[in-house]
DNA sequence: GTGTTTATCGTCAGGCAGACGACTATGATC
DNA sequence: GATCATAGTCGTCTGCCTGACGATAAACAC
């Protein structure tokens, strides 16, 4: 057969899903949408969308970020409108019974942003919101007292998700993505915080301390001091021009 | 717009491409197929081909790997024909003028096999080959004397190939994939020469010996000895259930 | 036997991480 | 204002891992 013979493939539907994580008071949290339609109505779900003819899928992602929660891509360093977040492409899901209407190909993107007030529901989604992904991905427990209760999440993002999870777990310890959650500004505490939520464990402040700032090109001070959180002020960095840390953050065993 | 409305969103056409890599002569070669057809005619492309309509990305990627080598994806057990190999996926690619005939959003996925006979060259493809990845990935010098210059790779496929050099050079690092490029029964020195193969450095031997032998779960001894690469005999070892090595193997700075 | 090759075991110094003590600088409370 | 709680920052010590490298072992070629 002509492997380019328009008739001779089956046409497929692609589709850029976002999994958005950020860290809100010490969670690690997603960023979901409520599905307005069949179906999965009334679930929640991450959010996406559509490929459009002319994009390319980084564009589409970026586009999506964009109607969601108004960030920006940050390869192009953002001017005015709203804050800047990492994007990447995650991981492509294709499975045939995936969507039960038709034959979907989803590329997921994982965003990394900080700390954002309450997102604005965008596009097709009634609403959005801020999600804890320990609640997500197990539904027994951890909701038990919250207005809403995620459930489960449509299609198959509950393995998007932990996928996205896991990549973001994993890729803070050997670069200084873990930047990407923290406003342009920041404390060493503030970035242990971070370190803490995305791993769910704690980790010591005067070991962290000395690691971060004596990794060259992780942090740049910036000059100033806060006290945000009270007690001794503490100096301010910016993220500084590293991207990959050798040796890396070491994530401490369970 | 209806998000699933059929004629309200762009029809796709989906393909898989194979990184497939193996080690041989020390080199790490890349599988590439000469492309019979244009665009492109004449030119070497990786592996790959139309996902079809009832199957999963990973079961097209199995059986693309199946029909240009003979090998079997390892996460069933292969039985009778054929060795196993490593699959996973590695990153879509969906510019919009990447093909230039019509919208094509492809998959890669990445294989690392141990060394095989030549390989066999099957479905569209007029004949198939092992080529060195220094020499497709830098066109200047390295092909001066061979009878074949792999010339420039077709559509953007260097860039998928230099993608999977580097997802597998990374990769060894903190997992135990390194034994995928060996027979299942192997010598310290045979895993060293993938290492050094695949990262283009030399190792102390005596180092290497120590930290492998020394991470539990990398290495079980299988009882034997050879003496394949002439010098004193080997002890023979075969992969054991570790998957992250942890503390990893460093890949030494330039 | 001598030389060559490869495998394997040891030794030693330097560096980094985890555990943890000590001190500093702020706000809160009495 | 004294005291306490909180958070940040600097040091110390010990153990482990790594890189550099010497030494020995077991094969083959001549």
């Amino acid at each position: 057969m002509s492997p380019y013979d328009p008739s001779a493939f089956p046409a497929f539907a692609v589709t850029v899903d976002l999994v958005v994580l950020t860290v809100r008071r010490h969670a690690l949290c997603a960023l979901v949408v409520r599905r307005g339609e069949p179906p999965f109505q009334g679930r929640w779900a991450l959010p996406g969308g559509f490929v459009r003819a002319d994009e390319d899928l980084a564009e589409a992602a970026a586009r999506e970020l964009t109607e969601e929660t108004g960030l920006c891509a940050h390869d192009p360093v953002s001017p005015a409108p709203g804050n800047a977040a990492h994007l990447e492409q995650l991981a492509t899901y294709g499975d045939p019974g995936r969507d039960p209407r038709m034959r979907v190909v989803s590329v997921a993107h994982l965003a990394l942003s900080p700390d954002l007030p309450a997102p604005r529901a965008g596009g097709d989604a009634n609403s959005a919101r801020w999600a804890p992904v320990d609640a997500l991905l197990n539904q027994e427990g951890g909701f038990a007292r919250e207005d809403e209760q995620p459930a489960q999440l449509a299609f198959d993002h509950a393995r998007i998700l932990a996928d996205g999870v896991e990549r973001a777990r994993s890729k803070i310890e050997y670069s200084s993505l873990a930047t990407a959650f923290c406003p342009s500004e920041f404390t060493v505490g503030e970035l242990r915080r971070v370190y803490e939520a995305v791993w769910g464990v704690v980790l010591d402040p005067r070991n962290f301390h000395r690691k971060v700032t004596g990794t060259p090109g992780f942090l740049v001070p910036s000059g100033g001091t806060t006290t945000r959180q009270g007690g001794r002020p503490a100096q301010l960095f910016r993220a500084g021009g590293a991207t990959v840390l050798n040796p890396p953050m070491l994530r401490p065993e369970v």
